[in-house]
DNA sequence: GAAGATTGAGAGTTCAATCTTC
DNA sequence: GAAGATTGAACTCTCAATCTTC
């Protein structure tokens, strides 16, 4: 494209009169298409390892906690998807031996994920591959990425991803 | 959540020695997320109109053309998505009769999706919910916004989604 | 009755293969 | 042979319904 198609959009978007929420708009669509080119890099680079990026973020989530084990209705929680979605992840995950379900010790209703030696090594040497590949230029230098993040933050915040430690006053 | 995800991710991977790219991985899932958050708010606005998001973006592209009608190939382009799924698109608008298959008079391997009278009236229709409701309030002054507009205009120009006008210097 | 997990159906995406037209 | 569009298979996500356990 020769052109910038959010730019384009958000000068229709002015032109017809709904200039108030142009910005805005620009703002999610922007959101919604580095999302794309994003997500098509990480899969990219995940690929030879057989994950996808919703596998490898279950993977590393575990990899992190104490145990190496959780509560499939956890991840979900974490991770913002679906019960279902976790169920089919953990499903391909213990397939591959990556993960092996557990029974919890004291309610039989919970099924844990715990993450296995091979899915140990795998998720490191698949992280190792994200920050070179994927997370090594994304374009911006250093202040660009933290406004970045922080603004991204706040918008989480006031949309409900996560509670903020002090509220933040925005009237 | 009583705590930021991304955070608690970057601190994991920042005391795991992978701190050089802990600030990239930190932005790229924030962006995810973000767009998951926005994703689900536009859908549920759109709703009502039997819309989805990539329905209504088809649309709005169709409506700001000259003709109101583009060749599917052309809307792939514009919109980042895959062909299959174009024809997936039209295939839905045009039985909701919001849009019309149109052969190209000089090249006959193209298809033409032309906008029609109720498609025009639909959109505006969902266009007006969307900024009343997705678009209203995301969380950021308007001084954000524009920073977060053009931080991911960087972003996506690096990595391809379209060509900038003068080439940015990063060396 | 409520919570946690699973299942099956429906929608959407991507990929490879196919078909028509240039 | 190449470009544009379509088709069918495989996968993922979401939703509603179900099942077990609290």
């Amino acid at each position: 494209l020769p052109f910038d198609p959010v730019a384009e959009a958000r000068r229709h978007w002015e032109e017809h009169g709904w200039a108030p929420a142009a910005a805005n708009m620009a703002a999610v669509t922007s959101v919604m298409r580095a999302q794309q080119i994003f997500l098509a890099r990480v899969d990219a680079t995940l690929k030879p390892f057989g994950l996808t990026f919703a596998r490898f973020e279950l993977l590393a989530l575990l990899s992190f906690t104490r145990t190496g084990a959780l509560p499939l209705g956890k991840i979900g929680d974490r991770l913002q998807v679906h019960a279902a979605s976790v169920t089919n992840a953990v499903d391909r995950l213990e397939a591959s031996g990556l993960v092996a379900r557990t029974a919890h010790l004291e309610d039989r209703r919970i099924t844990l994920a715990a993450i296995t030696g091979p899915g140990r090594r795998l998720v490191a040497r698949a992280t190792q591959a994200l920050n070179a590949g994927a997370f090594a230029d994304i374009g911006l230098d250093g202040d660009q990425v933290e406004r970045l993040i922080a603004i991204l933050a706040q918008v989480r915040a006031a949309c409900g991803d996560f509670a903020q430690p002090e509220a933040q006053d925005r009237s």
